[in-house]
DNA sequence: CAGATGCGTAGACAGTGTCTACGCGGGGAA
DNA sequence: TTCCCCGCGTAGACACTGTCTACGCATCTG
């Protein structure tokens, strides 16, 4: 039973990124990541010393689809900071919505190593962009303050609406006003 | 009001209350639980079904908890909107910082049953008073969505702060400067 | 050809949540 | 009184889990 082209390391963290979008953060067990690897239950610990190395690197697969994704909703920068800011919102949102079990395995700390492994390093550049187009929309204020406050909405919209706690009797299952409202709240009412 | 005087199902939940606050979430095993309760690992099945019923008893301990908090820092209700929202913000973020274990039981919903156990019921409350106090601080606006925002950005800044993700430049560990500029940002700027 | 080494196997171990059978003790009923 | 029932907790089994250790097999190297 070898590896196949790729090495066992990589296959493992490609079975847990399917079994995750598949079946949720919870399925996630070092044994039925294993076995659907097709390896023993100790294979793994050859390439990940712990369970939850194992599970990080999982999620830097996750940190890395969001930071391409990221990317590409921001586009080349040429844009407004304001239409770019909601574009990475959109992105943001519709990720966490459209990947819910890796969103909760990206945020899941328990989960992860305490940072330092890499996660900061992902999704830091992400945020420095925040801060940077922050800057830019709204001179006045202190970037950062605003950016993190602004990261911290979104963040918190994703958690709520994904486990359904903000069922705003406005319209069924569409987060565009929400998350307009967020935007408008941080970055200034819509005039320029 | 002695938990040893009101039966194994109240005892269980003190255990549980005590053992979140002084060990984290991940403590919280039904056996772990029982031994401290001073009873075998079979008990509380009599009183709750499932581990996941004790959890969610658990955490509706802490959402009485804050439901309490909140009603205290509100206060009477005759300071202005602004200031009593302050006040909940505030309460909200430290108590979220101050029982950290708790915080993280009552917002996995991976580990409580999915709603309709009284979480609902608990929180839902508290989320009226903000939207009623949001739409008398902003009466332009629509209070529910500008409440769900708010409320968003409260959940995400104690979810970010609390483990290290927003360390901000600004302060070493003063999550109020954050705190003003979201009020600040869904509230409107200070001028009344 | 012989040895060493990389890599995966297989089993043991402590721990978990759930399920089931059992026992004990206190009331109520005859 | 005596008997029976039933609430309530015990104890063990079961299938899992993550970790650790000893063991092989294959491949490459000297």
């Amino acid at each position: 039973m070898h590896a196949s082209e790729t090495g066992l390391r990589a296959r493992l963290v490609d079975v847990g990124v399917d079994l995750v979008a598949r079946e949720g953060a919870q399925a996630l067990t070092l044994r039925e990541i294993a076995r659907r690897a097709g390896v023993s239950h100790g294979a793994p610990r050859r390439y990940f010393p712990t369970h939850l190395e194992l599970l990080s690197a999982i999620a830097r697969r996750g940190f890395a689809e969001l930071a391409v994704r990221a990317a590409a909703a921001v586009g080349d920068g040429t844009a407004d900071p304001r239409a770019q800011l909601t574009a990475l919102a959109h992105c943001y949102l519709r990720f966490a919505l459209d990947n819910r079990g890796m969103y909760e395995l990206m945020f899941r700390h328990d989960l992860l190593e305490s940072g330092h492994l890499g996660l900061r390093d992902t999704s830091l550049p992400l945020f420095g962009r925040l801060v940077e187009l922050v800057g830019r929309a709204r001179p006045d204020a202190d970037a950062r303050l605003v950016a993190g406050a602004l990261w911290a909405n979104l963040h918190g919209i994703a958690q709520l609406w994904g486990w359904g706690s903000l069922q705003l009797s406005t319209g069924a299952d569409d987060f565009v006003p929400l998350l307009r409202s967020a935007l408008d709240a941080h970055l200034g009412r819509e005039d320029a």
